[in-house]
Parts: structure tokens; sequence; C-alpha cells
DNA sequence: TTTTGTGAACTAGTTCACAGCT
DNA sequence: AGCTGTGAACTAGTTCACAAAA
């Protein structure tokens, strides 16, 4: 016996969204750089095995991360390129663009700060934060104005900023992560190494460099040994 | 000189290690950042539940993660500290240091090469790269010298460059990574956005600020519906 | 005791293969 | 014809639970 229960519509709006890995968002966030480039170049349609064969992916696996959305493909014909676009950037949440502030405007922060490929898709730098009284009241070479963190709370608020990310020595980075989820925001991108804890309903993605650079080492030193 | 004993260990060296998953040697990187930080205050010994702790992590995982390798705790114990951290670093391939070219002496190039926890951790980084006449000769501020990216393949064998990490525009991505395979390296870190392909034999890791940024976005627009 | 190391059971994620739409 | 959407089969990864060691 097969499932004949077809859900009446479209599935618009998921609720309970746990239930999609991150795996599928961050192919999700893939897919549109490649639907980008295709639109840029005038394609019109695309199909899930031409998806696939771009990145080294499987083509079911296209189809059922899209389809956990809703039915945007046309059978025999694939998926429009603009359509999916857009849906992609609705899903993502990235069509009425987000603003982000830096923690830390050392370095890393000033450099991520000036990253033109945020913009790009979406997301605004609105604000750095620091401690360092010789860096409050500047602003980057891009012109992202750096405050004192102790103003963190009012600026998230005046700036409607929705993701902060944390580029701070590893020491303060717990400190740091503290506060802003004290501040009200509920997604850090965090740059700092080593174990950080957030509260509940908070989501938090870490990139370790360390991390990155040891999985290479590792590959390696036990990677090469038959030809 | 130091510590010349540990005679027994029972897997010494694996072969075929691409049985070794990417979230296990991720996880064993983790552990060591760890196994730092509590020998840095005199911890000598230190259980997997323990550890599970710090992070919210299974025990069981943990040890078996650690037993690929070697039965390097004692029952009713725990692991040695010490110990495990030598293991472990040897394990990862950072016992004797590795060298690290970094493509790129834009913002983040540059952020990257003065990044303190890279030469903490035993990476040391030699070489930056780029292609602007008036970047080349010159030096980052902590003093890594960039060279002509045509100079490379020299300058990798000298230098026993082991990782490239990729900090170039979207666009120069391709390419660069060709070159970088082409100079005979077989592991890049790569921070541009997009697909990326690589030869048979060379490992790449991606690190895609805005697929991050996205994923954290989706979390944002389908994480909360409660307010 | 305590805590490791590990087969067995379980869960999550991927791929296959085909019905069904255009 | 061509291509999507999706249950079923498969594979990878995690957790359980317990024998064995210190």
């Amino acid at each position: 016996m097969k499932g004949e229960n077809k859900p009446a519509a479209k599935r618009v709006a998921r609720e309970s969204s746990d239930s999609i890995s991150e795996l599928t968002t961050n192919r999700l966030s893939v897919y549109l750089r490649s639907l980008n480039a295709l639109d840029a170049t005038g394609v019109r349609t695309v199909s899930s095995q031409a998806l696939a064969e771009q990145f080294h992916l499987n083509a079911a696996q296209i189809r059922k991360d899209l389809a956990y959305f809703g039915e945007f493909g046309v059978r025999g014909v694939g998926y429009y390129v603009k359509e999916l676009r857009r849906h992609l950037r609705q899903i993502l949440g990235i069509d009425r663009g987000v603003c982000v502030a830096i923690l830390g405007a050392g370095n890393l922060g000033l450099a991520l700060a000036d990253y033109p490929g945020f913009r790009e898709e979406g997301f605004e730098i609105v604000a750095m934060f620091d401690t360092a009284r010789e860096k409050i009241g500047h602003r980057s070479r891009a012109g992202v104005p750096i405050y004192d963190v102790r103003d963190l709370r009012k600026v998230v608020r005046r700036e409607h900023i929705g993701i902060a990310v944390v580029a701070v020595p590893a020491g303060a980075a717990q400190d740091v992560v503290n506060v802003i989820a004290a501040a009200g925001i509920k997604a850090i991108l965090n740059f700092s190494p080593g174990a950080v804890r957030v509260p509940e309903g908070v989501k938090l993605k870490s990139m370790d460099l360390t991390v990155s650079l040891e999985s290479l080492s590792f590959f390696l030193a036990h990677g090469e040994e038959a030809p």
C-alpha cells in the first residue's frame, strides 16, 4: 500500500523547522550561489542533474532538499532559475536584507566588515563593537562604525541587528557571547576557537580556523600512503 | 631531551585513513583544544564523561573517536591529559609544525596571516602570495613576506609548504586553486564562495562565510515562531 | 569501585528507482 | 520524450549498554 494522502497544497510555511538539518540549509545556500551565476548569464531553466554535476552531488539529494519547501520544479523541464532563486532567497530569509553586527574590531573583524561577498547576498554589516577606547568612534575602511560594546543592546534595537559575528580573542569569546545573547540576538557566527556555550533558543555556528587547518593536517599526515 | 618513552600502542599507523570521517578529525581537534586548556591549568587526568560535558557531546562518541587510534585511556582513571595531548598532536600531524601559505594579500588574507591562534597550535604562516605589484615584496604587519604568485612553486619547495589558504576574490578562486594544485600542494583551505574543483588526491576544505550567514538567517526566519 | 573499549541497536542522511506530470 | 517528487533501500554516524581492566 502506498500513501495516497497527498498534501493538499504546497507546503507553505514549515513550522518546527528543526526537522530540516543544517546540512540541508547549507546546501540550499550553495544552490543559491549557483542560481545567481546562472541567472547572471541568462540561463532560464536548470535541472537537478545539471546542478548536481556542478558540485559533486547527487541529483535526488537536490530534489529532496528543494521538495521540503514546496514543488518548485516542472516535470520534464526542471526548475526556472529566476523563480527558484527567488524562492531560495525567501526560504533563507535574505529577501528582505539581514542586519549584521561584528564584535571585535581587530584584524579579522575589520576584514570581515569590509568583505564584499556579504552585501552582495543581502547581508548588511551595520555596526562593529569593541572595548578599546582608541577604536570606538572610528570606522572600518568601508565605513562601518565602531561602537562601545556597552552600547550593544541600544544599537541592536536601533539597527534591527539579527546576527552577530564574534571575532574577538579566544579568552573573551564566552563573555562576548553572553553579552550578545543578553542583548536579545538569536544567531551568532563565531570565529573564536574552543567551546562556547549559548542559552537555549540561540543558534551558534562556529567557524574554527584551527580545527579546519588541523583537519587538513590530518589528511596530509594520513591520507597519502598510496599514489 | 624530552620523553623518549612510549613503546606500545596497539594500532600504530592507520593506513587507508579515508575510513576516518572528517567529523571525527574535527572533533579530535576540538578535544585537543580542551586538553591544552586542562594541561595549562595543571589537570592530570580527564574522563570521557568530563570532556563530553564541556561540549555537548556523548561520552561514548569521544571514546570511539580516540579508540580509532589506540588505547589511550586507563580504565577506572580516564585519560592522562599530557599523554593524550601528545598523541592527538601526533595523530593530527602538528607535532612537527606545518608550514602554511596564504594566497591573496587582501584584507582577509592579511588578517589570517597575523591570526595568533595558528602559530599557537603548530602552524606557521611562512608566505603570502598576490598578483598586485604594489603588494609583492612587502610584508604583513607581523612580518609574513608577500611573494608573486608566479614564484609559488619555488617558494613552496623552499619553505616546505604543506597547506595553502585561499583568500582571493570569488572570481579568481578556481584559477588560484589550479595553480596551487600544480605546485604540488595537497591540502587547501578555501575562503572563497562557490563551487571549486580540485584534482584527485588534493583535499579541499571550504569555509564559506556566506553559507554560514545564510544558514543562520534560515534559523532566524524559521526557528522562532513562538514569540 | 570507576571508567574504558566496543559490539549491538538506533538515528540521521544519502542514493536508488520508479510513478506520475508536462 | 524528459524531469520532478518521493517511498524504499542503503550507508554513515551516534548512542546504548555491558564486559573487562585498573
